[in-house]
DNA sequence: TGCTGTCCCTTTGTCCGACAAAGTTAGAGT
DNA sequence: ACTCTAACTTTGTCGGACAAAGGGACAGCA
């Protein structure tokens, strides 16, 4: 018969995890609010009693985290995270986990119907107004792939912030970063790619306008498999998402 | 009239920025592949020609991203960043974000149909297996919530892995981390919750055999309503999740 | 008064050197 | 071939150091 335990495991984390899991800690129970200042290494040397160097680790785990960052004169203060800098850490692990474009395909379809389906039920006008000036923009740079692929991203950015549901929001995001760089390709590729995908967002936002989520869905569904048609005509769906995407995401980190 | 831009904005990362960019470069583009050793630090400190506190910084930097990691010994090695690591990560991040339950259960609802729909699909004799051990153990602790919770939120990891759909496998990840560890809550508020938990996983393994889709997304949304139900009961939907959940969070990242 | 330039202090990013603890390797001894 | 021990290496931490950049106060000037 095995003894009782007598001890607990204890807690043998180098001390630079022990200074990022205490100032997490202070930030996650809202003890320190976003935007509160943290203090200066020097601050934290005396609190922590470690050495500056312990401190400057603890530090870099948790800007990478982004629980925290320096503002313009480079001093500490907390801060809430951004979803699209978190994202990207995701869609880096997508591309080394070499996911499909398949299963890219496959969940967005799911993600961004979800996303007009709120948006339809729960569009503000400021998102309307969003999701019209998109558009403008669009039409104004329908001949550009590039330009025009970025728009696109945008546009659906704005359908889910309009959905009002931040957990859809987040969800969509890592997928959508490996998504929507291929757009470029995808539109060049096929005959009036350009004006069908401003098509498609513009009967988006009239659905939404409309409250009709038939229409959202139906068109959210029509305007991914043009996506995919276009993309079929370049490559396999079953081809795994290449390491290209990743200097996109890596750019859009260091923002 | 402004002045045409002559100069781009110049480059003026820290040098342990570039530490850290250089090695997720070589990552990430396949030059280093998950479980390639990295090096000792006093490599590093050679060849990036920096002191070794930069490299440290810069280490910290990939580790915290899950690029890299110490395997028994200490030593670096690349890895692959972990799903249920990253999703933490962005579970905090919605607990800062206050998003209410509602949105969690929104979104939930999209992505464990999207994940039952796949697994229907695609599960295969191994995943059925899992998930029916997962039954099993989960009618062995049918009395104990605390149990039971967790072993629900198991069964549906596995019916995302079942739908070998790994973007939605991380896309349901952070969610699914704040919203499991109410069910033991709303298991023990409602009347034979614990019994109609197991008769759901019953259900959704036997769909998922017949490969009957109507029954496996029917029976998701009532397991689903079910835990809405229990969770009414303690609490509004439209609050925000508490900072209770980050324990447990952070209990898991550390893993 | 409002703007500008200067000096000083603080803070950060980086470097150097050091050391204990833990892990690794090589060699001695059986 | 196996074990035990004695170097050697590597990591985590420490102390101190310094240049560059920012912030603040203060004087000078319009």
């Amino acid at each position: 018969m095995p003894l009782a335990p007598l001890f607990r495991p204890i807690d043998v984390a180098p001390a630079y995890q022990k200074v990022a899991d205490a100032i997490e800690r202070e930030i996650v129970n809202g003890r320190i609010k976003p935007g509160d200042p943290i203090g200066t290494e020097h601050d934290l040397v005396r609190q922590f009693g470690v050495n500056r160097s312990t401190i400057r680790e603890g530090i870099r785990v948790l800007e990478e985290g982004g629980l925290i960052s320096r503002d313009s004169s480079r001093r500490l203060h907390a801060c809430l995270p951004r979803y699209t800098r978190l994202a990207s850490r995701l869609s880096r692990a997508l591309v080394l986990h070499e996911v499909t474009f398949r299963e890219l395909y496959e969940a967005s379809m799911t993600l961004e119907v979800a996303s007009i389906e709120g948006a339809v039920e729960r569009a503000t006008e400021e998102n309307l107004a969003e999701l019209s000036d998109n558009l403008a923009r669009s039409e104004a740079v329908i001949g550009d792939p590039a330009m025009l692929a970025e728009c696109d991203a945008e546009f659906h950015v704005l359908v889910a912030k309009a959905s009002q549901n931040r957990v859809l929001q987040l969800a969509r995001e890592p997928a959508a970063q490996l998504f929507y760089p291929t757009t470029e390709m995808t539109v060049t590729g096929v005959a009036e790619g350009g004006p069908r995908l401003v098509a498609a967002h513009r009967h988006l936002i009239e659905a939404i306008q409309r409250r009709d989520r038939e229409a959202g869905v139906l068109w959210t569904r029509r305007h991914l498999q043009d996506w995919r048609r276009g993309f079929e005509k370049i490559a396999s769906l079953d081809r795994s998402v290449e390491h290209m995407y990743m200097e996109h995401a890596q750019a859009a980190r260091r923002r």
